[in-house]
DNA sequence: AACGAGACGTTATAACATAACGTTTCAGAG
DNA sequence: CTCTGAAACGTTATGTTATAACGTCTCGTT
């Protein structure tokens, strides 16, 4: 009956990032960086090492408070905001629309295609990664003629953790 | 091959509100709400009409700006999303996340349900209706142990008129 | 060394949303 | 018909998120 779940792969979330940890992430997109002759500034490195230690989708305006007791001297929205627009052009972040937050990606040429669970208790996310999912939403779209350039697919809910341990 | 699209149903759009009219629409929900003992106040069925009424998913402030013309009498923010909160409480309309907006919902009872394709050419929107779908998102959840509470799923992009306009 | 594009700084403001508390409205009880 | 309590609405203030506009700096290239 329900196949559907088969290809689903959860790659990345707030819980799935102790050892991998943040250097590793980071170095990935400088390479992609230096392949596709872009430049990961001071600045856009920081916001990304950022995003990977948040344990939540984090806000631009917490960003900007973190790099304040980093960098000592303090980051206008802006500056911010232009870092996140980077970071989501090259696929290192996504926004999380339901909750105007930022989280980083795990696979930089798949951006576009993810699912995010959010868990509404303890805050963290979960990135899915569902080809046939993906499939399912370009026929919808080309079976009326729509060409699509972005999609937003996010659950809010309750997480696994918190679902038992409210149950106690 | 692609079976998938075979259940989706494009309920309503902006463009698909010529002749049933926001009168059928607002009928629909004052006896509704009759049915759930809840009350559909004038500023509340003013705000739902003004979002049949409109071909694009409308800004809360700019709902205080149509307002003001209706009425004379100035309304404020507050207001104006206490109402939102009570429509789409009752399946009357959804927030567009990527947007920061608001829609009608053609099918109060199953709101929580749908997917949207929106415009970024002309603003119109789509409302679509995929119980496939639906069950995918449900599986991929319930396969984590998630508890899903609420489903954002939102495609971007140029609708078919759109993209054949600009082809020409 | 000069140049130019892109990145960043800075100021101001726009756009979206809610907290807190007072007043009005209205259905139902008496 | 009046009273009453809950819900709806008004009002003021403020919080939060995002961007416009323009100047300066940086750095790779010529």
């Amino acid at each position: 009956m329900t196949f559907r779940s088969m290809q689903s792969r959860p790659c990345t979330g707030s819980k799935s990032r102790e050892q991998p940890a943040t250097a590793e992430r980071v170095t990935l997109a400088m390479n992609l960086c230096r392949e596709r002759g872009v430049r990961l500034t001071t600045l856009r490195q920081q916001v990304l090492e950022l995003l990977w230690q948040s344990a939540r989708p984090t806000g631009a305006y917490e960003l900007i408070e973190l790099l304040a007791q980093r960098n000592s001297r303090p980051v206008a929205p802006p500056t911010v905001y232009r870092a996140l627009e980077f970071l989501m052009s090259q696929g290192f972040a996504s926004r999380i629309e339901s909750r105007n937050a930022y989280v980083p990606c795990a696979h930089p040429e798949r951006c576009q295609e993810h699912i995010f669970l959010i868990c509404n208790h303890c805050e963290e996310w979960i990135e899915l990664d569902d080809a046939r999912f993906e499939h399912q939403l370009a026929d919808e779209a080309a079976h009326l003629g729509f060409r699509t350039t972005q999609r937003v697919v996010e659950v809010v809910g309750t997480c696994a953790d918190c679902v038992s341990a409210s149950a106690d």
